[in-house]
DNA sequence: ACTCAGGTATCCT
DNA sequence: AGGATACCTGAG
């Protein structure tokens, strides 16, 4: 089915924020995205107009929230104008969304982030979904739940290259199987108490558990720290980033700085 | 062969 | 509270 979108996107500049691992260029100007036990594929037609391989229930369903579409990011994109390392970032950065993405997804994905490079966040991930995910297609895989990350014999996990995060994945499986409503209790938190109960996980840190919470709830005013950001910090903010001028949306910013930045450093 | 990767836990002082 | 260090493994 065809939309019009009027709004801030870009399937390049999404695919490539790293906040999302498996929303790749599958062909030339056709993006795969695989969430929620679904596979779509979606094309940019050109003058706002985007062609989604799915039904018009399942656009409703899932891809309207996932793609933030009620959300307008040109107008945030704006906030960010008053600073001249900030607009370039943001202009360089034109098409970025936050992604509305699962929950038990972002934990796992950014639990196996820690010194990682991306390429091996996303051949890691395809390895565990491959393991004991859902079969969706020709080689494609749903990512697995927790009951079937923990059904799954080790020595099969221990294929996915996961290392020393593989307990730290067990505990998360083992957590969120045996507590079915965990996630809609922590949706109710404050961002503060979100933060600190996810940091009670085994391997998730600030950096982590920021992750999680602005790309699996998102919390569009988490900033997440990582080397990207903390070199652009310094560089650009020797006095301290003011976290105040752009809430609630520091998060978008954050998406901002680490796309630019990161594109002209790497 | 060698370094570093979208960090975190642990062990110090 | 803050600093140093080890950590699995893959990608360049």
């Amino acid at each position: 089915m065809e939309i019009i979108i009027k709004d801030d996107f870009d399937l390049n500049v999404i695919a490539n924020s790293g906040q999302c691992f498996r929303f790749i260029e599958a062909e030339k100007d056709t993006y795969r995205i695989i969430a929620f036990g679904k596979v779509l594929y979606i094309k940019d037609l050109g003058n706002g107009k985007v062609d989604f391989s799915c039904s018009e229930q399942e656009f409703k369903e899932i891809w309207y929230d996932y793609f933030d579409l009620k959300t307008n990011y040109a107008k945030i994109r704006k906030m960010a104008e008053d600073n001249v390392f900030l607009k370039d970032c943001a202009d360089r950065s034109v098409g970025m969304r936050i992604l509305n993405q699962d929950k038990w997804e972002m934990t796992v994905s950014f639990i196996i982030s820690q010194r990682k490079s991306i390429p091996a966040i996303k051949t890691s991930i395809e390895r565990l979904s491959k393991a004991c995910g859902d079969k969706l297609g020709e080689n494609l895989y749903a990512f697995p739940t927790p009951k079937q990350i923990l059904s799954v014999p080790t020595e099969k996990l221990a294929e996915c290259g996961l290392g020393y995060r593989l307990d730290y994945i067990k505990n998360a499986a083992d957590l969120f199987f045996s507590n079915k409503n965990e996630f809609e209790r922590l949706d109710k938190l404050i961002d503060d108490d979100l933060l600190s109960e996810l940091k009670k996980m085994q391997g998730v840190g600030d950096k982590v558990a920021s992750c999680i919470a602005l790309f699996g709830f998102h919390r569009l005013n988490f900033f997440p720290k990582d080397v990207w950001i903390n070199r652009a910090l310094e560089e650009h903010f020797p006095n301290g980033f003011d976290m105040n001028l752009y809430a609630p949306y520091n998060g978008v910013i954050q998406q901002y700085i680490f796309y630019a930045y990161r594109n002209s450093h790497k």
